[in-house]
DNA sequence: TCGGTATATGCATTTTCCTGCATATAGTCT
DNA sequence: AGACTATATGCAGGAAAATGCATATACCGA
């Protein structure tokens, strides 16, 4: 009985159902990025940003990483960037964001992560 | 902008995200069937059927051929193959079902479809 | 230890989806 | 035309998801 990857796939295909969070996955898979980038790129309030991550982090697609006081993410299911790939062709480049401070989108480049 | 790019891939997942759906599409991908060959393999009322494939139908990812009472559906959207070849794998061989008497079913061969 | 910043959590409300059921339509056969 | 079968549609009650907001936690620097 494979009712077990069904339900499996339909999980997966849920998380990806969803405007913010299928964002996010798209964003995380061109490289580790903080919660204040996605702030800033998809334009939404912080708690509501994290809530999303939590579902994500819930369901093992992403990881995270803490260093001081920021929280870096990426993905960590192989499944889930070949999804992305089939769905939305191949990742574009990070965007560097002006307004943003944290390390990642630093302008000074030599404080890049 | 692809904001309309991201909104196409969700209504796609959309469709995917629902055990009773992603069962279908998975039929429909080992060919043509109709309506009360789903209803046996899924084991839901056929209004339930119905409706699902209505929605299906109107997000265009399957099609159908009227034959006197029957209904044949079939997959029509190369992407949502795609996805279903890489989410579930291959398609498996179509079920024959002994208590259903419609063409696709008939276990007299000469009859079937 | 205190103030400030980045991120997380909890909760409540709105909205959207799921699903069951009654009924409608369309075609076939006599 | 009337009975029967396959499929479609409409609607409603309940369940679950989405989202906004208040607040909590964790870490840093002074």
């Amino acid at each position: 009985m494979n009712e077990e990857r069904y339900h499996q796939t339909v999980q997966l295909f849920s998380l990806l159902s969803h405007p913010v969070r299928l964002r996010i996955l798209d964003e995380l898979r061109r490289g580790e990025t903080c919660v204040c980038h996605l702030q800033e790129v998809l334009r939404r309030p912080q708690p509501y940003i994290s809530q999303q991550l939590r579902v994500l982090r819930e369901a093992g697609v992403i990881a995270s990483r803490k260093q001081g006081l920021y929280v870096y993410y990426r993905l960590s299911d192989e499944r889930m960037e070949r999804m992305l790939e089939e769905s939305l062709g191949p990742a574009g480049e990070a965007h560097s964001l002006p307004h943003c401070s944290c390390p990642c989108c630093r302008n000074d480049e030599s404080l890049r992560l």
